[in-house]
DNA sequence: TCCGCTTGCACAATCGATGGTGCAGAAACT
DNA sequence: AGTTTCTGCACCATCGATTGTGCAAGCGGA
C-alpha cells in the first residue's frame, strides 16, 4: 500500500487518474476553475481524487510560478524576552487569519544579520516583511526595495518605510512622573536620587531619555549630567553599569528609571547574592512589560507598549499603496505594580 | 540605471553577459563547478559578474528542483513564554551555524492545528522539523512520515519518532525535595500544606505529578486525594483554580508546586488586587525557569530544563540514521530563589 | 597520422504549478 | 442551413535552478 516515503502526489497524477488536462486540474485545486469554465462535476471528481491521495500543493512550485510565496516574514532582534515573543504571538494570529503562513526570525540587532536575514527570506519570495527594532532598518530597506518586496518598520523608525512605533516620549513622560509622585511629599525625590539605566543611540532610547530629562526638570527643578548611564541592551554590561554606580556611591539611587526589560535582567543579576533589604526602599519604573517583573519585591512601575495596536495598523499601512514614508506613535500604556494583565496567549482556547 | 523594481538577476541574465551556458553558471555560482571541471577563470568571470549584478540565488526553484529547501522549522506551542521562546533562540543559533534557515512557528497547543502547521511546512519542503511540546506527537509523525521529512520530539515525547525531553521526574522529585526542605524542623510542612496547580494529561505532567507524589509521600508520609489542582497550561484556568481553592479554605496552602511559568501567570493574576502580605509567608516551586519569576517577594525555587542540551541531542538524533525511537532524558537543573542566569542572549554581541 | 584520454563546457530534461490562448462541439439565433 | 455565441476544456510556455549526458577541441603517445 504505502511504499517508505510515497511520493507526493501531484497535479500530473491526479490529471492521469481523472482523465483530466493538469490545467485543469491546477484550476480546480487552486480554486480558480470556475472562471476557468470548468463543469462543476468535473470539479468534484478532481476533488474527490485530491482528497483520496492527500494531494497537498507544492508551494515551492506555485511560488516560483507566481514569484509570491505565501510567507510573511517577522524579523525581530530577538527572541527571548516577553515584548518580543508577544510580538510574535500577535503576529502569527493576524498573518494565520489572512491564511498565509508567518516566519519568524531573529537578527540578534546586528545590521549585517539584519541585511542577509531579509536577503534569504527575500529568496525564499515572501510577500511581506515586518521589521521590528532594527538596528538599522534602512539598511533592511535598501534590501528589500529592489526586490518590491513591501516591508515595514515596527518598533524602530527607518527613514525609508513606513514606521509604527509606540509613543516612547509620552511613555517615558509618564513613566518618570510616576516614579516621582510615587514619593510622597513628606520624603520627596531629589533630581540626583532619581537615574536611567539602560539605553543607547537608537530613537527610541534617545526620545525616552529627553522626556526623563524633561520631565526631571520640570517637576523636580533639575537634572545633573551623570543622571543617564547607557548600556545598550545586555543584561550583562547593565549589570556593571549597576555595578560600578554601586562602587562609587555605595548604595543604588532611591529611584531607578530602566530602558527595558533586558535591562531589568541586568539589576537582577545585580541583586542576586545581595540581600533582600538592600532594594525594600527601592522605586523602579521599568520601560517594558513582563507579568513577572511587575510582582517584584518592590515597586515596578512598567509601561506596556501597545503591541496589537502596533500590528494592526502595521498591517494595514503595508496593505495600502506606499505613499512618503511616514512614522505613526502609538499611545503606551503605564501599568500599576503588582499587574497581571492579559496577553495573546489569553485568545488562545485552552483545554485543561 | 535602476527603474523601480527592477527584476533579479537570474542565472540566465548571467549566462547571457558571460557567455557561458546556464548550466556553467548554475554550477559555478553553487559552488561544485571544480567537480564539473570549470575553468577556474570562467567561474571568476561569472562570480565578477554576479558580484556586480547583486545575483542571489531564488531558492524557491532551487527548492523546486532539489525537493529540499534549506529550511529547518522549529513548531512551538507558544512565542510568549521564556522556556519557549529561549527554545526558538537556542535553536536559531544552532541553525544558522550549520548554513540553514531557521523558520519558528507556533501551533497554539491544537493537535488540529499542528498537522495543519507541519503539512504547510512540508509543502515548502523544510528538510527537518522539530517539534516542542505538541499535543499530539504523533499525529504529527504521521503527517511527516510519508512525506519523508525528518522530524523530532522536544519537551514532550511522541512514540513513532525519537524525543528529547527533560527528566521530569527527577525535576519533580528535586522541586518538591527542595520545597519541603525549605521548611525548618521547628515548624515542618504537613502533607496538606504542599499542592501542585497546573498541569494536564500529558507526559511531562504525568511524571511531574507522580514525583511529587512520591516525594511528598516519602518525605512527609502522606499526601492526600486532592493535593493536585489540574488547570491545563492557561494563566486564567489556573486562576480560577486558585479562587476556588481560596474559596474553600479561606486561604491559599502554605506552600506550592507549580506546573510551569504559564500557571505561574496564574498565581500572578491571583496575587493582583491582593495585599502582598498574604503571601509573605509561601513558598513556591516552579517547574520552569524565568529571572524575573525567581525574585518574587516570596521564595521561588524552580527548575531550569537544559535546553542548550535538547536542541544538542536533538540535532545529533535528527541528523544520524533512524532507528527504532527512543526516549531520551536530559537533567534539568535545580534554580535557588534570587538567581539570575544567563541565557540565550549573552552570547549575542553587544553594542552598548 | 590515428587513437585515446583529458579538459571544458553546452544541451536538454526536470521539479510542480500557473495562466494566456486556442479550439472543438453544442446551443442559440437569423 | 448558416452563422454566431457559449461551454468546457486541452495545449504549451513559463518561473529559475539543477544535473545527467554528450561532445568538440586539445594534447600526448604510438
Amino acid at each position: 500500500m504505502d511504499q517508505r516515503v510515497k511520493k507526493k502526489a501531484t497535479i500530473y497524477d491526479l490529471s492521469v487518474l481523472s482523465g483530466s488536462s493538469p490545467s485543469t486540474v491546477s484550476a480546480v485545486l487552486n480554486g480558480t476553475w470556475r472562471k476557468r469554465r470548468i463543469k462543476e462535476s468535473t470539479a468534484q471528481t478532481i476533488l474527490g481524487l485530491a482528497e483520496l491521495h492527500q494531494y497537498t500543493t507544492n508551494l515551492q512550485a506555485r511560488g516560483l510560478r507566481r514569484s509570491r510565496s505565501g510567507l510573511v516574514g517577522l524579523m525581530l532582534p530577538v527572541h527571548d524576552n516577553r515584548y518580543f515573543s508577544s510580538m510574535a504571538q500577535t503576529f502569527e494570529g493576524h498573518v494565520r487569519s489572512r491564511g498565509q503562513c508567518p516566519v519568524v526570525v531573529s537578527a540578534s540587532r546586528d545590521p549585517e544579520e539584519e541585511r542577509r536575514t531579509a536577503e534569504t527570506l527575500i529568496s525564499y519570495s515572501i510577500d511581506q516583511l515586518f521589521i521590528v527594532g532594527a538596528t538599522d532598518p534602512d539598511g533592511v530597506h535598501e534590501v528589500c526595495e529592489p526586490a518590491g518586496l513591501r516591508h515595514i518598520n515596527i518598533d524602530l523608525p527607518g527613514a525609508k518605510a513606513h514606521s509604527v512605533i509606540s509613543d516612547n516620549y509620552e511613555g517615558a513622560r509618564m513613566l518618570t512622573e510616576a516614579i516621582i509622585r510615587r514619593f510622597g511629599n513628606d520624603d520627596p525625590l531629589r533630581p540626583d536620587e532619581l537615574f536611567l539605566f539602560g539605553g543607547r543611540n537608537d530613537h527610541a532610547s534617545r526620545e525616552r531619555i529627553a522626556a526623563f530629562h524633561a520631565t526631571k526638570k520640570a517637576l523636580l527643578g533639575a537634572d545633573p549630567e551623570d543622571g543617564v548611564q547607557s548600556s545598550g541592551y545586555s543584561p550583562d554590561i547593565t549589570l556593571c553599569a549597576f555595578e560600578a554606580f554601586y562602587q562609587r556611591h555605595g548604595k543604588l539611587p532611591r529611584a531607578l528609571f530602566v530602558n527595558s526589560s533586558i535591562n531589568m535582567e541586568g539589576l537582577l543579576r545585580f541583586m542576586a547574592g545581595r540581600p533582600a533589604e538592600m532594594f525594600s526602599e527601592l522605586v523602579v519604573g521599568c520601560y517594558d512589560y513582563d507579568p513577572f517583573g511587575s510582582f517584584l519585591p518592590f515597586p515596578v512601575i512598567m509601561v506596556r507598549q501597545n503591541i496589537e495596536a502596533m500590528i494592526t495598523k502595521a498591517f494595514e499601512l503595508i496593505d495600502n499603496a506606499t505613499t512618503t514614508p511616514q512614522t505613526f506613535l502609538i499611545a503606551p500604556e503605564l501599568i500599576q505594580p503588582r499587574s497581571a494583565l492579559k496577553g495573546p496567549l489569553d485568545t488562545l482556547k485552552d483545554i485543561a
